[in-house]
DNA sequence: CGATTGATTGACAAAGGTCAATGTGGGTGG
DNA sequence: CCACCCACATTGACCTTTGTCAATCAATCG
């Protein structure tokens, strides 16, 4: 397959762009906003970041003075226990809000790692209450954003907790495809899968041979197809039904 | 047809009080507030609700017209599979909010059910946004209760993705004993603890039997007493330790 | 070409689930 | 007051799922 075309279009602009340039406004995903809010929202933000695949966009130890919007690239939450166990607490991808918890809970919250490269834009954590001051909308919509995280991660806790390792896998790979698609990175049915297996281990609270061994199963089913880091969905209904998994179309979404 | 609904609702406000005599706002736990910032509670206020011990306080397929803050009693949030497997996804106690993501989300979302007596404060879903906008405090507030339920869900994913029986066990003891007492319900050392063994189950992502089994274990090591309904913690520091679990002491939130 | 990273597999062990029986204490109708 | 019922707790026997260990394979990279 070649999709270096279509790779090639989807790259986002690296480094700093202004907020009435960007990318992720024109996408449907996204609410529009007044001009006024986004000067607004300009003006709280202090830059843009990138971060390698791979690197710490947010030390689990180490609380960050900033606040982000993924503007590109995949990234994922996640907590460790003192053992090394490690738990992906949810996948991040672009117009996804992140450090809103470290604001209010004292202790440790969470670390985020980035999958593939990562464009951020980046706030100054005390800019916040300022921010739900001057444009009360704005504050809603953090909030929104805020709400919608905490559904998702219920519905990992229910996985989690009462799945077994098929209906777990179909679950997260319907989930991905899902999310990708939503913000326009899915061409002609196939989506870029940057994870490998540890990763959808680590979310999904199992072993990475037992991750392994039912990933292989769906597949020879002839649910999925994962090639060359690309992920194409064959058989939706046979995937959700098996992981009591269904979607509603998704509302647009805020975007800070 | 659901009669429940209905009868519900064509309950006098039990305990009905003006928020100038909340008896939870004494406590040290909440954030004080301002007289005008009561003012504008209270008229965000509509209500008050009692429900009974096992009943809905909002039914998993049929989202809620109200938003809710736990007033007295325990109840807990959850979600089930088509099948019938519930997972608990956190407890709720006095002082929390309820039905935000509803709010936001379009879909389903999860279930609330009353473990003890509770009462509570309602709140009209559509006043929420008018709310932001007339104090933006108080929805900074909202955001901060939305954040901290966030990372208590973050904590039990962890807790159901990676820790194993005696681990998970450990750790939900110490999160309800420390919770309740936080809010100033221990008396003595003994928190009321009014959860069978299969709540505690479908909160950790147990089966019943293993969960009675885990708990005779630890109380056999003689890490916790359980009498009549009571709680009492023998050894917080094992406790702690086996659940690699450890809060620090929180900070007031707010209250609305 | 060796080295490294991630995927795959089989053999085996362990944790946890399921089934079924029993215990226990508090209500309740008679 | 008593026999019965019911919800919940407890236990043992057994089974299934998942985890662990270790080897092998495949692709990529200096």
């Amino acid at each position: 397959m070649n999709f270096e075309i279509h790779f090639q279009a989807m790259q986002p602009p690296t480094g700093a762009h202004p907020c009435e340039r960007c990318l992720l406004r024109g996408n449907p995903a996204f609410l529009a906003v007044t001009a006024e809010d986004l000067r607004l929202i300009e003006s709280f933000r202090t830059g843009t970041r990138t971060v390698e695949a791979g690197r710490a966009v947010i030390e689990e130890d180490h609380p960050s003075p900033q606040l982000y919007t993924v503007y590109s690239g995949w990234a994922f939450r996640y907590k460790s226990l003192s053992d090394g166990r490690r738990q992906i607490l949810g996948f991040l991808l672009p117009g996804d809000f992140i450090g809103l918890q470290d604001e209010f809970a004292d202790g440790h919250t969470h670390g985020v790692e980035a999958v593939t490269d990562v464009t951020l834009c980046s706030f100054a954590r005390d800019r916040l209450w300022p921010l739900f001051h001057a444009q009360p909308k704005l504050g809603y919509h953090i909030t929104w954003l805020a709400a919608r995280e905490e559904k998702m991660v219920d519905d990992n806790l229910v996985t989690a907790g009462r799945r077994n390792a098929a209906e777990r896998v179909a679950m997260l790979l319907m989930h991905l495809y899902r999310r990708a698609e939503r913000v326009g990175m899915a061409r002609e049915g196939w989506v870029a899968f940057p994870f490998n297996q540890q990763h959808i281990a680590d979310a999904l609270g199992l072993s990475l041979v037992h991750t392994n061994k039912t990933l292989r199963r769906l597949q020879r089913l002839g649910l999925y197809r994962l090639e060359g880091g690309w992920l194409r969905i064959l058989e939706p209904h046979a995937l959700q039904t098996l992981g009591d998994y269904f979607e509603r179309p998704l509302q647009p979404a805020p975007l800070i």
